[in-house]
DNA sequence: CGAGATTTTGAGAGCCTTCAAAGGCGGTGG
DNA sequence: CCACCGCCTTTGAAGGCTCTCAAAATCTCG
């Protein structure tokens, strides 16, 4: 979509540089701890949470390879939610130095990790209102249509079926819902014939019925990056 | 808490050049309209939002002065929510392009601009925990709190009473809840000692309880700039 | 193979919605 | 200046969606 300069490129990889493993269930980043890194997803899958008094869990976010995470860094000195692993991860860490020196150097790059906030800002407010004015039902259909959907941009071959990877908790902790009652809509949605099951893989059986009751909109449908300045 | 160079000041009045009025209920951005300008808000109150398939809407957001706001017109081709206005505002308009250029030529404001997203991020993603995992009576205080506070940055003279420039209806399309709810969820804050209300203005009578009922947690308290670059 | 986690199912309760209607308030035109 | 109108607020009653509690079945992993 955007071709990087060499410089540009270059400048990324430094970021990139060094390595971190996660194993899946490990924490990278707690909530109220002290900010400190930030970080590129490389491989796996994450999230990011948040606790709230009463003990209930809101899963905010999930991240894949290729995304930059603990980017909250940038404004506030405690981490403002919990980044742990939901399978076995690689991380790239690197200090907000180094991100300084990046867009300090590289305006485009600066621009492009810019459109990627607008991009990450529409998926969470298209979450605020699917909480906040959508069934279980619905909610549900929608993180497995996005789950799906994130994953094919990293592998092309996911077709109607994919590996779930969440527990029906964690599920319910995404969507607002409890795991019992996610339990519920899972059997709902199989027993309408829009999708299948079986040990821990989600088939899409009839796509367009579940994006109707998801209330799906394709936002990476409608990119335009014709402003970006000039790369260096 | 960040002192502009006199270069950095002139680029961002440059951006402020153009002014236009935008009357109290007027819409400055329509859902799916082609994106074109993004705006500085003046002065006024703002508010975006998100119409459903079922016709119900899910208020996203309250903008107010200084705001830059439409920026996922960095992104998108099509405008991803509604802005209209809540009182009489004043907004500038400027291009991507002018943009474009303000970032390639003063990193430490493309930082800045980072870290405002970042902000309204975490803002994000504490309404998405408030919507997904509590009452409704916490989300009716939790509004009440938010609003104040940020009314208050600007107008420091605003202590515990102030005039909450929303119907119930609006209230409860921000909150996920019936009109019919959040009127019973005030008069149970009255009840409870927690508000009193009387024509529009609402006083926080126990603030102390009013924030345990919401969950409140201030973000504002935590920044950390210490890694911006040098100014140019 | 055993233990713990996860999924599944049932029953009952509660929070919030829906539907309906009355009361209050501001604004506008005569 | 007043009457009227529309919007907003308030209140009641009933219903439904989702939660809580509980327990059994199944799965995963060491």
């Amino acid at each position: 979509m955007v071709v990087l300069t060499a410089n540009e490129r270059q400048a990324l990889e430094r970021l990139e540089e060094r390595k971190r493993a996660v194993p899946r269930g490990a924490t990278l980043q707690r909530e109220n701890d002290r900010a400190g890194e930030m970080y590129i997803l490389r491989s796996g899958m994450m999230m990011s949470s948040v606790l709230l008094v009463d003990g209930s869990r809101q899963i905010l976010r999930f991240h894949f390879a290729g995304d930059m995470i603990a980017v909250s860094s940038l404004a506030y000195r405690e981490a403002t939610e919990t980044i742990s692993a939901l399978t076995d991860c690689v991380v790239c860490p690197f200090e907000r130095s180094g991100f300084a020196a990046v867009i300090a150097e590289h305006p485009r790059l600066a621009a492009l990790i810019m459109v990627c906030n607008q991009i990450e800002r529409a998926a969470l407010t298209d979450r605020l209102a699917v909480l906040g004015r959508t069934s279980a039902k619905a909610r549900v259909a929608a993180i497995l249509i996005d789950l799906r959907n994130r994953m094919r941009v990293l592998d092309p071959g996911i077709g109607r079926s994919f590996v779930l990877g969440l527990t029906q908790e964690e599920i319910g902790d995404a969507t607002g819902l409890t795991a019992v009652h996610v339990n519920r809509m899972l059997r709902q949605l199989e027993d309408e014939g829009m999708i299948s099951r079986e040990a821990g893989r989600v088939t899409f059986t009839d796509e367009r019925a579940l994006e109707q009751a998801a209330n799906f909109v394709d936002r990476y449908a409608g990119l335009d990056l014709g402003w970006l300045p000039a790369g260096r």
